[in-house]
DNA sequence: TATCGCCCCCGCCAAT
DNA sequence: TCATTGGCGGGGGCGA
């Protein structure tokens, strides 16, 4: 597959096929929800829940690349950058959402939970199912999308219902290392500051920026992040900085020096360092390394049978 | 929450 | 011109 010049990736907004029920949230079939630029390197400013059924391929998300495999899902945040790679298109279902569907919910406790499974799901990127996990599962998919479809009277909070049981049954699925820790002020506000710097990705990437911007002292920021996380505020930081560094210089053809600049790096020298520091090799061999590997040809073993289901027939 | 001392992160500059 | 490496000093981050 030809690489798109890219001087910035491409960022999907929510729009929704059916305007006038705007609630921000939309499921169906890939073909029915038909979403740009699935084919080149993009973000998008909505979450994505995809269910794989069929295809042959590979789904790339930031840096990492995983074969189509049919029953699996995949959670996508806002901000991650993900395509297919493909020699027979992946088939299956979509559901897209924006953060403000799910705050929707009448009660702010409700929210924050099925937003941190969000989140702890889309760490994880991949979630194959097995079995009879897959049944339900797709049962439960279907589900929503019937309940989208119809729209009967006060369909949006049978949806929000119907995604709090698909997020806790995906938690449940999930690699312990998704778990969610305990609920409290404490985990909270370090939830706020992981989310604020995966948001935040230029500008001002001191701890004390942070800390302002969640009304908090530098100390007690740190104090909480490493009771929450076990790690420490800057290392947080540095971690969304390398993400999105390896992003850029993956997905787009900017320069290194444009690259740091775009990061909130003042001295593109000290990128270098920091970068190869962090990630073990020079941005420009990384850059090299990584766009032959995306380059080679799609892997041929990886070949999959779509899922037998009656109901696809 | 404030303070202090130490370590090393970050930015500036130069060389290749 | 751009990427990489290295020296060096100031100051931010963090533990006590």
């Amino acid at each position: 597959m030809p690489r798109r010049a890219a001087s910035d990736l491409p960022i999907d907004e929510f729009a929704s096929h059916a305007p006038d029920r705007a609630i921000g949230f939309e499921a169906g079939t890939f073909e029915e929800i038909e979403l740009p630029a699935s084919g080149w390197a993009h973000r998008h400013t909505f979450y994505e829940i995809i269910y794989v059924a069929g295809g042959q391929g590979e789904h790339v998300i930031d840096s990492a690349s995983y074969p189509v495999r049919p029953a699996t899902l995949y959670f996508m945040r806002p901000g991650q950058v993900h395509f297919w790679r493909y020699e027979a298109p992946p088939s299956g279902f979509l559901i897209v959402f924006t953060e403000e569907f799910m705050r929707m919910q009448g009660s702010d406790e409700n929210v924050h939970r099925d937003l941190r499974m969000l989140h702890s799901l889309a760490q994880t990127h991949e979630l194959p199912l097995e079995g009879p996990h897959a049944q339900t599962m797709l049962a439960l998919i279907r589900s929503i999308i019937d309940e989208y479809q119809v729209a009967a009277e006060g369909y949006w909070s049978v949806l929000q219902a119907y995604m709090h049981v698909l997020l806790t049954r995906a938690m449940r699925l999930a690699p312990p290392a998704a778990g969610l820790t305990h609920v409290g002020r404490a985990e909270t506000l370090a939830r706020q500051f992981a989310d604020l710097v995966m948001r935040r990705r230029n500008g001002d990437q001191s701890v004390r920026a942070y800390s302002d911007a969640l009304g908090v002292t530098p100390g007690h920021l740190a104090e909480i992040v490493m009771q929450v996380s076990g790690r420490r505020p800057s290392e947080i930081i540095r971690e969304a900085q390398l993400l999105e560094a390896k992003r850029l210089l993956l997905h787009t053809d900017k320069t290194i020096a444009q690259v740091a600049y775009e990061l909130g790096f003042k001295d593109s020298a000290y990128f270098g360092r920091f970068f190869k520091r962090e990630a073990g090799s020079t941005p420009g061999d990384f850059k090299r390394l990584a766009r032959a590997e995306s380059d080679r040809p799609v892997d041929h073993a990886v070949h999959l049978r779509a899922v037998a289901d009656p109901a696809d027939r």
